[in-house]
RNA sequence: GGGCCGUUAGCUCAGCUGGUAGAGCAGCUGACUCUUAAUCAGCGGGUCGCAGGUUCGAAUCCUGCACGGCUCACCA
């Protein structure tokens, strides 16, 4: 941390001096009856005369972001959680403790207060202070007025400061608060409950990626933190729960970008009884049912696109979004032919990569920049899938989709693999894959398969990534954005 | 991990082909009872990210490192 620096001796200096006058800068709780914009709200078609006449007396707590002395009154602003107002000191009503604003107080301060509401000749709603208490002295100078903070760094790494001064972050945190909450309202009403299941893995599943690997003392095992909570919420559906989802955090130890956090904020809900089908029509209700209740509109911007969320979306299965792009149809069934297209464009592949593997590479290069409005790329091949239950008629399928939005991808769902033989044999695959190096293929789950063996309903199941379905509702370019303290390397 | 860019006062930024650091805001002192970028007069404030190197002389040129941004790779 950096040195006492000269304005944050001065302000101790203040604090001392106050304590001398017998005021303890740092107050107890202050019951407020006002926040700043419900009286912009309740009193904005009164006048400047019938304030007058009727005397309207506030109390309000919050921290002085602007202060203009004219030595014998003051203006200020005062700011709380829901916006600033004017506020007007006069030493004529405040006698001896107006010294105090002219000389102890400053920017940053936390004060409370008690005044009458009044219009000044700008006809800007102000309360005329009749007495204030000190509540928290503040002994860093926040950032200036006009510019504000814009150093992208100290941003993320003091968000305090950040959203002290930067409004529009405040709200964006505020939208993600009311995002999250819609979806919880609408998975309730549909008669989903909400579960947590463990961050702490002895054996990472329900997704492909790197986990963090911890240690627990007494019990002397590694665990892993989450990549997916699937397989124990599977688990609940062999319980017997029709209906669960989880919203929390998952881990990948993985590279940090513009999309990527380390730990970032998953919804998976599964519903028994169901197929993808059921829940691509689910998500075309939930998605907008979430836009409507934060935005209050299906048309959204994102970047320089209007996205229409409007349902139905296009369902287009996998292969026909390749073939559309210009992929021949004879790669789809010949491993070779498929390896040589993928290289003869440029597209980077690798010895380890399955068949299916290397369609979704060339798919991610070819289709995905494309897929800007709503789109269910649907049935996707069966290696991509070790979870996902095959096509009836197209076993080398699996009924599975993923919803691109923006060139990104907002949710992925399929229905779910019950078969406990042929999830044992899937999960063989991918431990031979694990062997051949593929360091994001999954483990062996021999508990989760056993609970499939006691059978497991017939189900379907979905992950939203929370945090790009935030971006997108929130037109936020980096997922740093939508997070309140990303992951950044320490300082020094 | 690669490439490009950035890091100068509390904040936002200038600082040219190298000559030894500036502004605005914030702060301090003073004046001012309707200002809102208040105004006016005066004053203080710097490890120029860090470490080396070149040079008579480095914020400036070179090298390395740190942190950050964008981007590519990997992924959600």
């Amino acid at each position: 941390m950096d040195e006492i620096n000269e304005l944050i001796e001065q302000r101790i200096k203040k604090l001392e001096e106050l304590r001398q006058n017998g005021i303890e800068p740092f107050g107890g709780a202050f019951y407020a009856e006002n926040h700043a914009n419900d009286l912009h709200n309740e009193y904005s078609s009164m006048t400047k005369e019938s304030l007058e006449e009727n005397k309207i007396t506030c109390s309000l707590a919050g921290r002085i972001i602007a202060l203009r002395d004219f030595g014998k009154a003051a203006f200020a602003h005062i700011q709380d959680t829901t916006g600033k107002i004017q506020l007007y000191f006069r030493k004529d009503l405040l006698g001896e403790k107006y010294s105090f604003v002219k000389k102890l107080l400053d920017i940053g301060d936390i004060i409370g207060l008690t005044g009458r509401l009044f219009r000044t000749k700008t006809n800007e709603l102000t309360v005329e202070v009749n007495d204030f208490v000190f509540l928290t002295k503040s002994l860093r100078p926040l950032p200036e007025k006009w510019h504000g903070l814009k150093d992208i760094e100290t941003r993320y790494r003091q968000r305090y400061v950040d959203l002290i001064v930067n409004p529009e972050v405040k709200q964006a945190f505020i939208k993600r608060s009311m995002i999250i909450k819609a979806i919880r309202d609408f998975l309730e009403s549909k008669g989903f409950i909400e579960v947590e299941t463990p961050m702490m893995q002895p054996i990472p599943g329900g997704a492909t990626a790197k986990p963090f690997k911890t240690h627990h003392n007494a019990l002397n095992i590694d665990l892993y933190l989450r990549i997916a909570p699937e397989l124990y919420l599977k688990r609940l559906l062999v319980g017997g729960y029709e209906r669960v989802y989880e919203l929390n955090r998952n881990f990948r130890n993985e590279g940090i970008s513009t999309k990527h956090n380390p730990e970032f904020s998953m919804l998976e809900f599964y519903i028994a009884y169901r197929d993808y089908n059921f829940l691509m029509s689910f998500t075309e209700e939930l998605i907008p049912y979430v836009a409507e209740k934060t935005l209050g509109t299906l048309k959204i911007q994102y970047g320089d696109d209007i996205i229409d969320l409007t349902p139905p979306w296009q369902r287009l299965p996998m292969l026909e979004a390749l073939e559309s792009k210009g992929v021949p149809s004879e790669i789809f069934n010949d491993y070779e032919k498929a390896r040589a297209w993928a290289i003869e464009h440029r597209i980077e592949i690798n010895k380890n990569m399955s068949h299916g593997k290397v369609l979704d590479e060339i798919f991610k290069e070819m289709v995905e920049p494309f897929l800007i409005q709503p789109t269910f790329i649907i049935d996707h091949p069966v290696e991509l899938s070790p979870l996902a239950k095959r096509k009836s008629d197209n076993p080398s399928l699996v009924e599975r989709f993923e919803l691109f939005i923006s060139a990104r991808e907002i949710a992925n769902a399929f229905s779910e693999l019950n078969d406990p033989m042929d999830q044992r044999q899937r999960f063989q695959k991918q431990v031979e894959a694990k062997a051949q190096g593929d360091e994001e293929a999954h483990w062996m789950d021999e508990d989760f398969v056993r609970a499939l063996e006691y059978g497991m309903p017939p189900a379907a199941g979905e992950g939203i990534g929370i945090d790009r379905l935030v971006m997108l509702l929130t037109n936020s370019q980096s997922i740093r954005d939508v997070i309140l303290f990303p992951q950044l390397k320490p300082e020094q």
